[in-house]
DNA sequence: CATGAATGAGATTTCATTCAT
DNA sequence: AATGAATGAAATCTCATTCAT
């Protein structure tokens, strides 16, 4: 997809300026689409109309439905990643709980700045998309498996301080996933919350310490 | 299931038990496919096929596809709640510790029982689904919402006791949910795990003391 | 249909009589259903519901929905062709205007007298029912063409007394039917008018003298 | 039909001339299907099939089947209309038998170029369409009552010119639309005629004048 | 590249008819 | 005879995808 060097500095002519555009647009379209519609319910010309282009125009840049779905996964994971791996970075040689919430923030911010983002991959991750959307899911697995990655190398980082419990240490990263899901759903679903990054300390007192007093 | 007491002097008539019969046939039938394929992928003549009858006859015991679904979360979030209240009304007057963990075995022990319900019901939770299928949507945020106040007014037994922490309280329920549907999630979808009920003190543990050392 | 001979005084059994009422009661409910519904979407099972049986039962005496269409056809047609007949012996011999208003009334009373039936046989007048229900239009066209024919006979009086002009002799029962078709439509279709039977006067001052002054 | 005079300079794009062209294929072929097999019989496949598109195409141009029949009425009724227009304003200040003279040859001759249309305002009449196509028959009785005012119109004109019996004057249209139905099913249903207009001088005699010598 | 009408496979739903009780 | 659940063919409508302009 990028297949301009980053050292290229504005050599672009219009029209691959324009064609940038248009697929930003229905990136950004199909977005909002698969999240507000469901990944089933969105359709090719709902899309095509918030992107302000024609059906046609969709199957220009992207094979098919899902090559689109795929497509967006493909740049959003990107950039969350980027984000998180920067945090990983900035923190390095910090202790664990440092470097934990380093990292908790750079994923929140990013769910915060891309709430339908978060709305599809919830869809992903909990329906039934194998055999529908065979590729996109593949897609969604593989960048969800990064994702965990640098969530677990943080954990192990904490087992090796001693500062997480060995008992608990193959359920840790789940709990912490599901705490984090717990207080995507309760804003997203239920409406409740002001906000991801603003509970990051609340939910790492309460995956360290728990809820008990 | 077995509702009759075998005692039970006059049984239905022979046309009233078979209408039974059907009836569950096909709710059971439903469960796998809505489960299997996906809310919006579960297809009706997959469902006829799979309980052992012609597609109209979903339709003379469900108005629509909708219907069929809304049924199926009426019967299943019914057992449910049963099996918790049963739980709570058997560990009454005990401590909030011990209370928490008798609701918790029933309900992990009901999922365990029920893995096709659950399915349904993660999907349900994160998928856009107000808008397709309304009715049933509405029924199961009704039966989701009687399973969360189980949850609350235990929780607030906890804090009356002080075992749960003030300034955490509104979001205790929340996390433990999630880090269930952590433990749902890590064993459904990505097949880890021999069972939820298993895990109900390591849960406990970290959900009252924390993963930290 | 009819199978006991008029002398036969009461010795029907009481299953007989049952019967004859179920039947009744079924040609009555499907008389209704017919007429306000439409011919096409008249359907069995609420037919089967005015009648206060049940399906099965309609099968039981009538072989299918279009038997019991055509049933209903020669019952009211025989009982309105008997009208018709009675009031032309009765006023056998008398001059053609007062011959044509006897048969007027007779026809028009009985629709006066079975508003539902007259919409059926609107609805098979112009519609196309030859291939969906080709045997009860059959029917339908034989009686209609029965009623004609009484029409024509006193037309044909009429001709012989030099009572109509020749030159419209042929298209004379035509109009003269159209526009008994018209006080109907107004009736029945737009709510118009207060019977049908007080008009025969009107009617026949504008078939015979016309309407121009 | 051919709405753009020869000196228009900018012709529709090709793209919308040919958007027009299907658009009334498919309104003849849903004329005849329409009418053939009767409103309820006629499928949207056949309809289809006969105007060369695929059935989704039906569906770009019509929300529904109703709609398709609706946009029917829409356009055969206008046609009707500015023929019956024409002739009212051509015979403006003529006396009334002239001037209904001109109104009924209008009318007639469109009905002749237009047998399919006939037969299914026939069936619109006469047969229980409320429920089915609420919104198609809605605009047919419309329409129809815009037929009959000018029918009235004429009328008044001759109760003014003192050329209709006042007694009879409420039921005058009715009885001259009657008597036009009664050709259109002599010659559409029973098949005897020639064509409607050719009759419309005995038409006018026996409305005026009656039958009878 | 952009456009949008045409395509047609596929899904849901209806309802006349059957038949075991 | 009466019952009414089961049946399945058939119809409407949807929408991802294609392709001529």
């Amino acid at each position: 997809m990028n297949r301009r060097s980053l050292a290229e500095p504005q050599p672009q002519s219009l029209r691959e300026r324009f064609r940038e555009t248009t697929v930003q647009a229905v990136l950004a379209a199909a977005e909002e689409v698969f999240a507000d519609a469901g990944l089933h319910a969105a359709h090719m010309g709902e899309i095509a109309t918030r992107a302000g282009v024609a059906v046609g125009t969709l199957y220009n840049h992207f094979a098919d439905r899902e090559a689109l779905l795929a497509g967006l996964m493909e740049a959003r994971f990107a950039e969350m990643l980027a984000d998180m791996d920067a945090a990983l970075r900035a923190s390095a040689g910090r202790p664990f709980r440092e470097r934990l919430r380093a990292l908790l923030i750079a994923k929140l911010g990013y769910w915060d700045r891309h709430r339908k983002f978060v709305q599809i991959v919830l869809q992903g991750e909990t329906g039934r998309y194998q055999q529908t959307f065979p590729h996109a899911w593949g897609k969604m697995k593989t960048k969800m498996r990064e994702i965990h990655s640098r969530a677990e190398k943080v954990m192990v980082q904490g087992i090796k301080e001693k500062a997480v419990r060995p008992e608990l240490a193959d359920l840790a990263s789940f709990f912490l996933i599901g705490m984090m899901r717990a207080l995507v759903i309760r804003e997203v679903v239920l409406g409740i919350g002001e906000g991801l990054a603003i509970e990051v300390d609340r939910l790492l007192a309460a995956f360290l310490g728990g809820v008990g007093a």
